[in-house]
Parts: structure tokens; C-alpha cells; sequence
RNA sequence: GCACCGGUAGCUCAGUGGAUUAGAGCACUUGUCUUCGGAACAAGGGGUCGUAGGUUCGAAUCCUACCCGGUGUACCA
């Protein structure tokens, strides 16, 4: 594809001693295989434009890029536009191009998930991890050294209300008494505790202000690193247990962590940071240290609250500092639900008045709630809402249903891709049965796309062959055609933080190859190995781009 | 109040300032096909791209105002 817009620049360069940077656009395929609307452009920047305007330029250049050997046919055509047609050697060539290391060398950190130890993984913390996993994929595959990291409130009222509750469940401070829960119970034990914590603190006032001294503990307590007093003992075991968990869970949706960033961990290094900047970048107020985000156009916001304690702002301060210190990242990605834009403008702003490159390297994405087909009502009592889990299971439990069939692979793939085809941002209305549907735009119908590619290779007695020197007919054009925007949609893909531009690729990629299959017999047919070469190509198409987003593509199904 | 995000077919959503006719899937109508894995292909109906202006050779896309929905707006995360 570069060297498509070399062709055309150098042709800019001689004809009109003009640099105008090149864009090249995927027309519809009955104009050609790219088009490129540089004469438009051309026409505008010229001082002395030739009578006959874009379109006369389109036409000259069009004249000149014909000339290459890539190129079978250039036109002018529209109101300036060159459409541009290559010779099927060049359109092979370019569908079995490699991905583009445009990242090579450098190193990012990519934030997402963000569970709180001690609560549950709710259906956003099961979004971000296959999004955020898809785009630290798109990152690597471009070259990068990524880094996926996951930060955590281990201290704060949550922690405390859960806290509140354990101790009353074991009826006293003692640790051992942790033992008799069994290690398949421990999630869902926590997650009981943390629910009568939570209402306890509403509707009990003793409890509630047992609660917020117990807040106090946990931080001394982290302080001082105290691991051996039996309230020490049995938060950190129980903390453990949340850790253990997120693992467990991680791995059941064939994802991983490089390191958990606890905010105990972070609280410190931010509160320094944020004290050695007042009063130039933060001020006192009210007995709290507040940025003041309304100088910027942005909101006001607390950082340390006016009983020194820091905030969530400070965390991420801290953690900013942290991340940079364990990687000398080159970028930083956070990914959050988009409550957060805001707030984390603010603390982007505040970072950048101290340590203008950090912010500067820092990119935050958001998205939207996801929420259920058919809109479950969500009650407000505590601990009733979608977790991670239920949304994994009514995939496995549609996927019986409707499939018959209870592999995991296909109802993950089937979550997976529900979530990635849709753009990063707004909310996901996540349809289980839909989802899972073997008809339409699914995962399953990907994968199922591929174990019959791949099956067709099996059935064959013949090896594929590289078509680098014949001719194709219309339908193997169209495929191929479709082959090569492969590479493209992966870079514009990792550009953009976008992995929904490979699920709507892949789609059309499978639509136009059963186009070509129903029309071209492969096997049994005298163009048999140059078709299996088509048929083997899309097979690794497919296979890689859903690796990209984390789906796994089984060669039978 | 102010700010941010969204509003595209009945539903769920794509859409890079470009090209006749704004696209998919699901759902609906009809056809092909005794199937190299038909989990297919072909054709059709269905749209004031929230509304009104503006910029541009060209606007779903950029600008302005307004309407609707969601979120945020000082010591939660």
C-alpha cells in the first residue's frame, strides 16, 4: 500500500513539483482497488491550477501512474478522483503482506479491568479486559512491548466495609478461622461480606462509624507494613483471595495481567508528588488540596481530603508516576468507563502543570454500561447486578440451547466478539442469543467460517499453490481484492484503538468469500491449487484477526 | 445552570469531508440449490442520518443554535 502512494506522490513530485500527502481509499470494487482524491487537493493548493481543474490533474496523473508496473489501470474519474486498479500479481503480493511494525521498539503500558480487591467482577470489568486485551494485541502485533496492568482499590471504604463484615462473620479477630472457607467458596463468601458491609454502613450508625475507623486501620496498617497483627493477617489473606480470583478469572477468558497496581501501593508516591506541588500547581481549600481544574475550563477537584487522606486523584497520580518509573513507557493507555472523562481530564491536566511529557504520553479511552437485551431490571439492592460471570454463562447456556453444543471456545468467542464489534464508547446491549447465532455477524459464524476453509484444504489431495503468476477470474479477483485491505484494516486498526474495524472486516471478508465459493468450484477444479492458495490465505486471514481479539479459531468446530 | 458523551431502517449497529442508490446483521417477502461443511447465495420491502441554519465544488461526517437521552460537576472510586 506504501508503495501505491509512493507511485502517486512521485508522480505529484514530477508532473506539478507539488508534496501533497497521499491518501488512498478502498472505493467500491466495481471503480478499482484503491482511489485517491489528490487532484482535489492539488487543485486547491495550486497557485496557477490548469484550466480544466481537479479533473484535468486526476487525468494527467492518472496518465503517469500507469506507467508503473504495479498498475494495470489509472482513471480519472468523478469530479477528480483516480481509481486506481493493479495488476493481479501486485494485488496478490499485497494480500499476503505482513503487518506494518510501525511500533517497533517502543514500549506501552495498557491499564484496563480495574477491579476493586474484595468486590465482585462485574460485566464492565469483563468489557474493558476484552477490549483492553484486544487492543494491547493490536499494539504488539504493530511492535510494541506492551505492558497490561491492572490497578485496584486494596484500601478505601469498600475495603473496610468488607472488613466490618468479615470480622463480624468470624464472630473475632482471629485469622485461622479464615481456613473453614472453603478455596471454590471464597469469591462468592467475599462477596457476601462485602453486600453486609455496605448495609450495615447505610442503616447502622454504630457500624457505620466502626467503618470508618476501620478505613483508618487499613491505611496505618499499610503504613506500618504490619502483616503480623490478626487484623493485619486477616486482610491480607482475604485480599489474597480477591488477587487469586481476578487470576483465576483472567485465565478463564484466556487473558493476563503483568502486574496489579493496588492503590496502597500508589497512595504514597501521589501524596509526595501532589504536596511538593502546592502551592504552584495545587492550593489548600477549605482544609483539603484542591487542583483548580476551572482555570483550564475543566472542573475542581480533590486530591488530599481535609483529613490528609488522599484520593482517588492522588492514586492516579501516584500510579502515573509508578508506571513510568517500572516501564519508561513510551505510552500510556487507560481505559475506564466513561463516567471517568471528566475526572480523568482533570487529573491529566493537573499531571501535565508538573510533568507535561507523562500526561502528554497518556491517552484515556471510555466506554459505555453494558447492559442485558430485554433490559433485566436492575434493582437497586446492593450485590443484585450484572456480574461477569452471569454474562459468561447465558452465552454457555444460549450456546446449549441453541447450538446443542457446550464448547467453551464458541461461547467465549461469541461474548468476545458481541463486545468488540461494537465501536469503543457508547453503551453495549449485550443479546446473549444473538450473540452466539451461527447466521449474522458473530463470532461463532467466524469461527465456523474458518474450520470450513480449513476443512477444504484437508479434503483436497492437492497442496495450495502461490498464484503469483497467473491471472485471476472476477470471483477470485474480489476475494483477493478483499485479502488485501487485511493489513491496512489492522494498522488503521491499532491507530485508531479500534478493534470493531476488524470485526466488521473479518464479516465481509467471510461474506465475499462465500460469494466466491458458491460461484468457483475448488476442489476437482483445474484452477484447484491456485484456488486452494485463496482459500489458505483466507483461512490465516481470519485465523490471525481473531486472534488479534482474543478469539480462538479451532481448525474444526 | 455549566460541561462531556450519544441520537443513522422495526431491533442491534457500521460509516475515513467524497462519487449514481447512506450500508450490514437480525426480523419480514420471494427465489436458487439433491450442498467441495447450505451455518450458503440471489432478489425485494423498510431511512425527514434528532431539528433548523451555516461552511464547502461536495456534509451522516465540520461549525452554530435548539430538542431528546445518559453521565459528570469539592473532599466516593
Amino acid at each position: 500500500m506504501n508503495d501505491i502512494k509512493t507511485i502517486i506522490a512521485d508522480a505529484i513530485k514530477d508532473l506539478f513539483n507539488e508534496q501533497v500527502s497521499v491518501e488512498l481509499t478502498r472505493p467500491d470494487p466495481q471503480f478499482g482497488d484503491f482511489s485517491c482524491n489528490v487532484a482535489l487537493q492539488l487543485a486547491k493548493k495550486m497557485a496557477n491550477p490548469p484550466a480544466g481543474g481537479p479533473r484535468e490533474i486526476a487525468q494527467s496523473l492518472a496518465a503517469k501512474i500507469v506507467e508503473d508496473d504495479k498498475v494495470a489501470s489509472a482513471e480519472a474519474a468523478g469530479p477528480g478522483f483516480i481509481n486506481i486498479t493493479l495488476r493481479d500479481q501486485a494485488l496478490w503480493r499485497l494480500a499476503n503482506e505482513k503487518p506494518n511494525k510501525y511500533l517497533d521498539g517502543q514500549t506501552i503500558v495498557a491499564e484496563y479491568s480495574d477491579p476493586n480487591p474484595f468486590k465482585v467482577l462485574h460485566a464492565g470489568h469483563l468489557y474493558t479486559s476484552v477490549v483492553g486485551d484486544a487492543i494491547a494485541n493490536l499494539l504488539e502485533n504493530a511492535g510494541a512491548k506492551v505492558h497490561r496492568v491492572n490497578f485496584g482499590g486494596d484500601v478505601g471504604l469498600h475495603a473496610a466495609k468488607s472488613m466490618w463484615a468479615i470480622i463480624k462473620e468470624l464472630g473475632e479477630e482471629s485469622p485461622e478461622k479464615l481456613e473453614a472457607v472453603d478455596e471454590s467458596q471464597r469469591p462468592d463468601w467475599l462477596a457476601s461480606r462485602y453486600i453486609e458491609g455496605n448495609e450495615a454502613y447505610e442503616n447502622d450508625d454504630t457500624a457505620k462509624s466502626e467503618i470508618i475507623l476501620l478505613n483508618k486501620k487499613i491505611y496505618s496498617l499499610h503504613a506500618e507494613n504490619d502483616h503480623d497483627a490478626d487484623f493485619a493477617k486477616i486482610y491480607w489473606t482475604t485480599r489474597q483471595w480477591s488477587y487469586d480470583y481476578f487470576d483465576g478469572f483472567y485465565a478463564s477468558i484466556g487473558s493476563h495481567f503483568d502486574k496489579y497496581y493496588p492503590e496502597s501501593e500508589t497512595a504514597q508516591i501521589g501524596l509526595d508528588e501532589v504536596k511538593s506541588h502546592i502551592p504552584d500547581v495545587f492550593q489548600e481549600s477549605d482544609g483539603a488540596v484542591i487542583f483548580d481544574g476551572e482555570k483550564f475550563g475543566l472542573h475542581t477537584r480533590v486530591f488530599i481530603n481535609s483529613e490528609g487522606l488522599p484520593t482517588y486523584e492522588t492514586k492516579d497520580v501516584g500510579l502515573s508516576i509508578l508506571k513510568k518509573q517500572d516501564y519508561d513507557f513510551d505510552r500510556s493507555i487507560i481505559m475506564t468507563g466513561n463516567e471517568q472523562d471528566q475526572y480523568m481530564e482533570v487529573v491529566l491536566k493537573a499531571i501535565e502543570q508538573f510533568a507535561p511529557d507523562l500526561s502528554r504520553a497518556t491517552t484515556h479511552i471510555s466506554h459505555g454500561i453494558v447492559k442485558l437485551q430485554g433490559g433485566v431490571k436492575m434493582s437497586s439492592r446492593k450485590g443484585n447486578f450484572l456480574k461477569a460471570v452471569d454474562v459468561l454463562s447465558s452465552a454457555k447456556d444460549a450456546n446449549q440451547q441453541q447450538n446443542g453444543s457446550s464448547d467453551q471456545q464458541i461461547s467465549l468467542g461469541a461474548v468476545k466478539y458481541a463486545f468488540l464489534k461494537h465501536r469503543i464508547g457508547g453503551d453495549i446491549i449485550y443479546d446473549p442469543e444473538n450473540s452466539v447465532s451461527i447466521h449474522g455477524n458473530s463470532g461463532p459464524y467466524l469461527q465456523y467460517a474458518h474450520a470450513r476453509a480449513r476443512s477444504i484444504l484437508e479434503k483436497s489431495a492437492n497442496e495450495p499453490s502461490n498464484p503469483d503468476s497467473e491471472e485471476f477470474d472476477e470471483l477470485e479477483r474480489t476475494l483477493v481484492q478483499k485479502l488485501s485491505e487485511f493489513s491496512e484494516v489492522i494498522e488503521r486498526s491499532s491507530l485508531d484503538l479500534a478493534p470493531h474495524y476488524i470485526c466488521t472486516y473479518l464479516y465481509e471478508l467471510s461474506q465475499t468469500f462465500n460469494r466466491f465459493y458458491e460461484g468457483s468450484k475448488v476442489i476437482g477444479d483445474d484452477r484447484e491449487k491456485l484456488r486452494l492458495g485463496l482459500v489458505s490465505r483466507y483461512g490465516d486471514v481470519l485465523q490471525s484477526g481473531l486472534k488479534l481479539l482474543g478469539i480462538q479459531a479451532p481448525n474444526k468446530v
